[in-house]
DNA sequence: ATGAAGATCAACT
DNA sequence: GTTGATCTTCATT
């Protein structure tokens, strides 16, 4: 059945527990990414995102169900996130969904972003461009966006649902009709057989702040 | 104890 | 288009 939306409010435990991860990946396009650390907000739409599902997608980091320290939080109920270390540089951040003991998870490989861009580009390295335009690297990439945001593998398992939790989701309102999202395979997988070739990857065609295979917005400066 | 691989990015040529 | 950085996790010895 549909989510409905709850305008103004995290997003709730239902809108994760969902047990079609596929959708739920669909479903985060539009919503707003919200991290709190020391005090300094920083926001952005989500722009961009990937499902990954146990037990048969070989992208998984659980595929087979295979339990390990790392993989445990991607099992428990949905509304968490799972950050892990990639290619020993970069934190990737991703929420967990579905109801305990289905190891689905999104991850969140861009977004637009709202709020706290000074802290951002503290927190990237990096310079705003001429006349004040973002430039796309800023939050563009799961590792880009993780480090704009202050995400960090420490956090992983924290709620983002408890309201004292750190890192959460919202429901702005925007709407997303089906006919302005683009899919594709997923970026990284070819290791994984013939789910390399699924689509679920998903991006907001007509948004900069997604990582490739969108030609009509790659490499403006 | 050891080694291989990886859901990436930036800086090159 | 290619490559180096960098380190945790997991499977194997």
């Amino acid at each position: 059945m549909p989510y409905q939306p709850e305008y103004s409010h995290r997003l709730p435990a239902s809108f994760y527990c969902r047990t079609d991860v596929v959708q739920v990946a669909k479903d985060l396009l539009g919503k707003k990414l919200v991290t709190k650390f020391d005090n300094k907000p920083t926001t952005g739409i989500i722009t961009e995102v990937e499902a990954y599902r146990a037990p048969d997608d070989r992208a998984c980091h659980a595929f087979g169900n295979r339990r390990t320290k790392r993989t445990e939080i991607m099992f428990q109920e949905g509304g968490r996130a799972y950050i892990y270390l990639c290619y020993g540089i970069h934190h990737l951040f991703n929420v967990v969904t579905a109801p305990e003991g289905m190891a689905h998870a999104v991850l969140v490989r861009g977004i637009e972003p709202l709020e706290g861009i000074e802290t951002m580009f503290q927190r990237r390295g990096i310079k705003p461009g001429a006349k004040g335009i973002i430039p796309t690297k800023l939050t563009t990439g799961p590792g880009a966006l993780a480090q704009a945001l202050g995400l960090h593998t420490h956090q992983t398992g924290h709620s983002l649902i408890h309201p004292d939790s750190e890192i959460w989701i919202e429901d702005r309102g925007v709407i997303v009709s089906e006919n302005t999202i683009d899919a594709g395979p997923r970026i990284g997988v070819d290791y994984a057989g013939e789910c390399a070739a699924w689509e679920w990857r998903f991006w907001l065609r007509d948004s900069r702040f997604v990582s490739k295979g969108n030609s009509s917005y790659d490499s403006k400066s």
